[in-house]
DNA sequence: TTGAAAGCGATACCAC
DNA sequence: GTGGTATCGCTTTCAA
């Protein structure tokens, strides 16, 4: 492997002119900077970036801790950072924190030692509640989760707002007794609910929420124990806070052989590629997770520029996508 | 930031030491290494990953290199890899190449600057042609795609097999002109339409492949045309290649006011989640998706340790996931 | 078993 | 503008 020494002795020059031509091209007359860099042509020579690294100390590095990247919101966002980080000549590191707020705090570390150069973090809640941005030695932006108050850049949807015109959709569609699928563990679940109980409590009704673990089959059992109920008891309509709970409930519903929108309503976040089936038709709201990635890639960005700006909180709306599933109980008007 | 020497001259011993105590902890005799902890514990001493990979000329750091993490099957293909990096103390750095051969080349050089330990890769058709393994300065395991003869290690699924199991069952479900949508750009699609002509050869039967880009839209389309052919020439079932185009024929299929199984017969590659839903049941091949993530990283792992080893080729099986959308123009038997 | 010292390959400071 | 040189923090001889 050629160093920067043999480029410099090929070339006739010091290693510090080579090094000059390598990150400040300006500063070298053009007649001793062609001689170099056909240097560095003739040798194949690549910067060695591990020496880069431990003389400037910090790495062209930025890491994205999510708890599980197969969850196709992550997965977006995951695709829009490392589309920046190619971008901007970084290196994307992506880190699964299944929720425990252990590794999470070990990603966090590593990413410490490898002297990173941001970090895109979705916290666990434990996480979240005793983080401390300014204790890292990189700049930090959350994603999806965050609480208020904390001076952090961040970028989150309105969940609330979203919950609540997925709500008053079902309402205005004629459904009263309308459940809740909520995942625990995540800020977002809190939020959505917050905004299903609001606009129920508008038209005076009792929130039905039900409490589990964010996944597919969670999903199903809780929706068939709800359809168990005395059909005067049980919920005419359906509201999932992400799409994993939304499919689970989708094929508990389908299971006991009812039909949207007559039997039940049915409504989620997350507008994943199969809700717009014909045969599904299932309404959604519908996150701009894209573009949540690339405004926080964004924001890290800014921020690496500009260490000491003040923190940004940008919040993205989400999109209710009205299909035939939520179109009420007697049916489509 | 402390470093070494804090540590060494704090514990009264030498850097020498201190590096002994964190690589080889049984060189050094218990009371001394018990001081050097103690110091490494009041300091909150961490290593210098630099300096380490300068020194040692490697990074604990794999890089993983497929065409869009996106797709269902490459998210589940990383999240295993990182598992296993996660185990054992490596590094994940994701890189998606869009099917560019040029974006697949600057990620590679770009893990050879990073002396990456090693290197995961879904080539691309045209990356796959010019690969010389043996160039790179890090192990190499192929997934997903691959050529016979070349000498690297490799994990892929048995498509011919695959493609020809499902189309079989096609036939024996009644279905005689069975249409084909397969990616191009793909070893996969290829092998996967081998698989598919060889079944409906024995029947002497013609096959009908359409190739096209493995997205949504273009299966849609693609469909849709493949539909408005009169009701005789237009095929009475179709095999995708992947889960986009799956889905794309299915919303055609759907839109046109079609039905499953009795209007046409539906089967598709990648047991995506939704497939299971009883309003589409859809016929699927599962991949082993997180096996076939496992099984590379394992491969990768093994040579890491033995760099001498012969090439190993992994093919695992597909299995066919018979559902109602393939039982046959006259519905369940 | 331990320590002294060289060196990995860059950059940054300070002369000139 | 350019070059000499110290230095980043660690590992690895080599000698004791």
């Amino acid at each position: 492997m050629a160093s920067i020494k043999d480029v410099a002795q090929r070339a006739g020059v010091s290693t510090t002119t080579v090094s000059r031509v390598l990150t400040t091209p300006g500063a070298v007359r053009s007649t001793l900077r062609e001689r170099v860099e056909q240097a560095i042509a003739e040798l194949g020579y690549r910067p060695n970036l591990a020496a880069r690294r431990l003389r400037q100390r910090r790495a062209s590095l930025v890491g994205l801790i999510v708890s599980d990247i197969r969850s196709p919101f992550f997965t977006d966002v995951g695709r829009a950072v490392e589309d920046m980080a190619y971008r901007n000549g970084l290196r994307l590191i992506l880190c699964n924190s299944d929720e425990n707020p252990a590794k999470e705090q070990s990603y966090l570390e590593l990413m410490a030692d490898e002297q990173a150069s941001g970090v895109i973090l979705s916290p666990t809640m434990e996480g979240l509640q005793r983080l401390r941005p300014e204790a890292w030695p990189f700049p930090l932006v959350l994603v999806d989760r965050a609480l208020e108050g904390t001076r952090v850049d961040r970028v989150v949807l309105d969940n609330q707002a979203a919950a609540r015109r997925a709500t008053e959709h079902l309402l205005q569609s004629g459904y009263r007794r309308i459940a809740l699928l909520a995942g625990t563990h995540s800020t977002t679940g809190q939020q959505r609910h917050a905004g299903y109980a609001q606009a129920l409590a508008a038209q005076g009704l009792a929130p039905r929420p039900v409490w589990l673990d964010p996944t597919r089959d969670a999903g199903e059992r809780a929706t068939a124990q709800l359809l168990a109920a005395a059909p005067d008891q049980r919920p005419d309509a359906l509201l999932a806070t992400n799409g994993l709970l939304l499919l689970g409930a989708l094929q508990a519903v389908q299971a006991a052989g009812l039909r949207t929108p007559r039997d039940i309503g049915i409504a989620g976040f997350d507008n994943n590629d199969w809700t717009a089936l014909p045969a599904l038709d299932v309404t959604t709201v519908a996150q701009p997770t894209y573009d949540i990635g690339r405004t926080a890639a964004e924001l890290l960005l800014q921020r690496m520029q500009e260490p000491a700006r003040p923190a940004r909180r940008v919040v993205l709306e989400g999109e209710l996508v009205v299909r035939g599933s939520s179109a009420g109980p007697r049916g489509p008007s």
